[in-house]
DNA sequence: AATATCATTTGAGTTGACTCCAATGTCAAG
DNA sequence: CTTGACATTGGAGTCAACTCAAATGATATT
């Protein structure tokens, strides 16, 4: 891990080292358990704020069941976030494949194939997207 | 879509439409085909400096054999990068479930089952992160 | 003591894809 | 002819998570 990375963990307040008489920082065992703490839920793609102040599992000492259960519930809703992901993925990997077919050979089923999940997906997109319409695109339905 | 967008992919030669007298934008049936082209292929996580160029599929015309297998390779490569996603993302979920299961149950296997998930993960972190010994954290094994 | 190599700080730059602003131009309606 | 609602432009701001640079301080080696 890159030192200004630490410096700037440091900084942002997510894992502060004591420091040694010459102000170098001394990263303690728990510090380094939170970095690697750090470093797994960013690989579950929990942004900086989220992984702050929300994790103090250095050792299992502080079981207050109450914030366990908060923090529970927590990974929950980022685990239902991340199966859309998935089923988002999905959908490109699929999308991808029949694109790659369609260039290679046309005249073939699969330009339909293609045609319906771009359909598909675009309904997708103007689900997620209410902001199509948001800014003043009302007159132009043809 | 954003008026602002539309401005900003103009600006950066995405989507140039014509102009009238008054120099207000006309969008063509065609920029409107490579809008909803750029909308599908923003879905489909390509970045707009992967799209610019990479599309002239407006209609079935231009079809240079060569150029379609490139872009089919091209979009055999994004699919390949999506199932290492996917593949990512469903560690992930495992990962939170049995967090929020052991966050939910101590003493469990679970236990035993999440220590294990997050060695593998962090295999997987050091594998794509060649920069944990980049700047020179040789001497701290302990 | 001089040099090299580490550390510190503040503060600014990077990336991508917007998003917003102020100043100004154009157009339709009253 | 004024008012209001659009459009134009260049340029700046936003976000996250770094990343870099410059000026300075500490440590280790010669």
């Amino acid at each position: 891990m890159p030192k200004d990375t630490l410096r700037y963990y440091d900084r942002i307040g997510i894992v502060s080292p004591s420091r040694e008489d010459n102000r170098y920082r001394r990263y303690s065992k728990n510090d380094l358990i939170d970095l690697m703490n750090i470093q797994i839920m960013q690989y579950a793609d929990f942004s900086l704020d989220e992984i702050r102040g929300k994790f103090g599992f250095r050792k299992m000492e502080n079981i207050d069941p109450a914030y366990c259960e908060e923090v529970a519930a927590f990974f929950d809703a980022k685990n239902a976030k991340t199966r859309e992901k998935i089923a988002h993925l999905e959908k490109v990997s699929r999308l991808l494949d029949v694109a790659a077919e369609t260039l290679r050979d046309f005249n073939n089923d699969s330009d339909q194939l293609l045609a319906e999940i771009v359909r598909e997906i675009y309904k997708d997109i103007q689900k997620n997207e209410p902001g199509i319409s948001k800014e003043g695109c009302g007159e132009h339905q043809g």
